[in-house]
DNA sequence: ATCGTTTGCGGGAACGTTCCCGAAGATGAT
DNA sequence: ATCATCTTCGGGAACGTTCCCGCAAACGAT
């Protein structure tokens, strides 16, 4: 391999001076000759010298990247976190080393394992549905390891993270449908698990209980996050002696499933049932009736998460544990429109 | 922060050896006695030494770390080529900073330039659609700079690369809209600057000719990759004096975009005009009806051009310029299905 | 002339690791 | 007993950079 770079040295031997003198000269420091600093700089552009970084990394004992930790990217939404990610980090002079779990706390454990190996400065962490160890959390904490998680947080853990109000917004959809003449509204729910499931929940229930209506249990239907769990929570939802006239589900991919089941068996949307979803997707608008659907700020909240680290990163990891709630905004669409609004 | 990892150095105190003694026994060199070499390990264990991997990257004057240049990854496509990659470049400890050019090429250029300061051992690239200046690929190859081209390849340089033959998969698409009794075929075509644009033509045309159709260019319309081109298209499409009676579009979107204009203008799909997409994605099976497409093997995608990077890496990048075509699929789904196969 | 002070530069250690080379001590052969 | 050989280990340079320290020359002030 040619790759041999200009090296400081390169520049030192030329100019016959030491590396002290022409890496000051480089850094701007005040006790440099003007003229020799014009000739060590002109010379490095003319070489195209570029400060080596791993050396840099070695001396600063930091690796200048940053570990993420998500369940997938195969939906758009990690994908937008990662571009709000990077739009931080990048001009930072960040690298982003990205890491999938594929829904496994097994693997999650051993990716975040390997990141450290690699002497990441520090984890943006969105958790896999199945893990509920977080001894490993803690003692990264315990240890001032900067660390922000995003979007599915690790329950009971002291930490910074980046969120919108699942409750509150959970909240809106159900109200949402509730003003549409919805009186027996099924939740798709989503893995006991994730904490955003509890809290959707919580705010499907505080809707109905705020509009006067019967909070029924069996109207809440463990699915999961999958198109293919929706289709399953429909054809419970087939099954039920007297049929809702509502669905607020986990998100879009859910309420896609669901969706389809119910046309297929001649089900119309929005007039027999209206629906509503979570996390706003592509696939909102292309589905028909196109799908209701609460829209996360993605890339604010990517953005958000990579301050926050930076900021733990930077400031030697005081323990800067902060919270920030993002706002949501609900896109109504035809699959709930009963009436003109 | 208290980061102060075990270094070598910490287990050799200990032990009261020499930092190389230690470095043999832990490289499990024979010169050195079992029992010392069991002593090391056990301590190193002990300690959870892990090495520090940024002092072996300036040993090793290599990063350990390859580039990707890709458009965009909210689509599904390329995060699935992500996948791909990292299940061969993870086991072997590489790894992968990702960098999006969202289709311009000055950003194409920055961020490479970027990546190649961060000392990147190789490059993973699928071009936008506006690069036309190949002068830098061309210098990356003449330094011999390990450098693999993905689905979106620069033309005119002499490189290793993974592909379809989209010549071949635009021909069975059109074929296959043919033998559904389409005479009048559209063909939504992609960026001119893109090599898959003109291949895909190459092939829609070789299926109208092998089957006697008359190839009308009017009938080849210049759309992009987006969804919203899709419906620029189709209202094009829809001032024509004569309708066509099938679609064959460059993509997905772009089918979709076209599908939701015709059908909010009373046309039927399949009866009226079939519709053909390319590059199967989520949407194909959520949009009604659901829509045929050509399916690309992302997965094997993305390992194969980690493979052949590797290779080129490894070798001291000599100059193995290889091109490796891979196979594809069509899915036949309602869109295109007017007679059962 | 003598003494501080400024200005500009170089020496060398350090970051954590590997690896070449040499040096002991033990062992074997003559 | 002598010498070659093997075994086991340590010294030190190197990777590219920064940074602390010290040193010399030039300068002004006394």
């Amino acid at each position: 391999m040619i790759k041999s770079r200009v090296t400081i040295k390169d520049i030192a031997k030329a100019l016959n001076l030491s590396t002290s003198t022409v890496s000051r000269a480089l850094a701007d420091r005040w006790d440099v000759n003007p003229e020799t600093r014009k000739a060590v700089v002109e010379l490095a552009e003319k070489l195209n010298y570029m400060p080596n970084p791993i050396s840099l990394n070695l001396k600063h004992r930091q690796s200048f990247s940053v570990g993420m930790i998500i369940p997938e990217f195969i939906n758009s939404f990690f994908p937008e976190i990662i571009m709000g990610i990077q739009s931080v980090l990048e001009p930072e002079g960040y690298r982003l080393l990205i890491s999938q779990s594929n829904e496994s706390a097994e693997l999650e454990m051993k990716n975040m394992r390997s990141l450290e190996a690699k002497m990441v400065d520090g984890f943006i962490v969105s958790v896999s549905t199945e893990t509920t160890d977080m001894e490993y959390f803690q003692t990264l904490i315990d240890n001032h390891f900067p660390l922000v998680f995003f979007n599915r947080v690790a329950r009971n853990v002291p930490v910074s993270r980046v969120i919108i109000d699942d409750c509150k917004w959970a909240f809106v959809a159900t109200e949402h449908l509730i003003e549409q003449g919805c009186r027996r509204i099924v939740h798709l729910a989503g893995p006991e698990s994730l904490d955003v499931s509890a809290e959707r929940i919580r705010g499907y229930k505080d809707a109905l209980i705020r509009h006067g209506l019967p909070v029924d249990e069996s109207l809440i239907i463990p699915c999961g996050l999958l198109m293919e769990k929706g289709i399953l929570g429909a054809m419970q939802i087939l099954e039920m002696p007297v049929l809702p006239d509502g669905i607020f589900a986990i998100n879009d991919p859910v309420a896609i499933g669901a969706m389809k089941t119910l046309k297929k068996n001649g089900i119309r949307i929005p007039e027999d049932i209206a629906v509503v979803g979570f996390t706003e997707s592509k696939m909102a608008m292309i589905i028909e009736p196109n799908l209701t659907s609460i829209e996360q700020p993605t890339f604010a909240m990517g953005k958000a998460a990579a301050e926050l680290l930076l900021e733990q990163i930077k400031s030697n990891c005081e323990v800067t544990q902060r919270t920030i709630v993002l706002e949501a905004k609900i896109n109504i669409r035809e699959s709930s429109l009963r009436q003109p609004v």
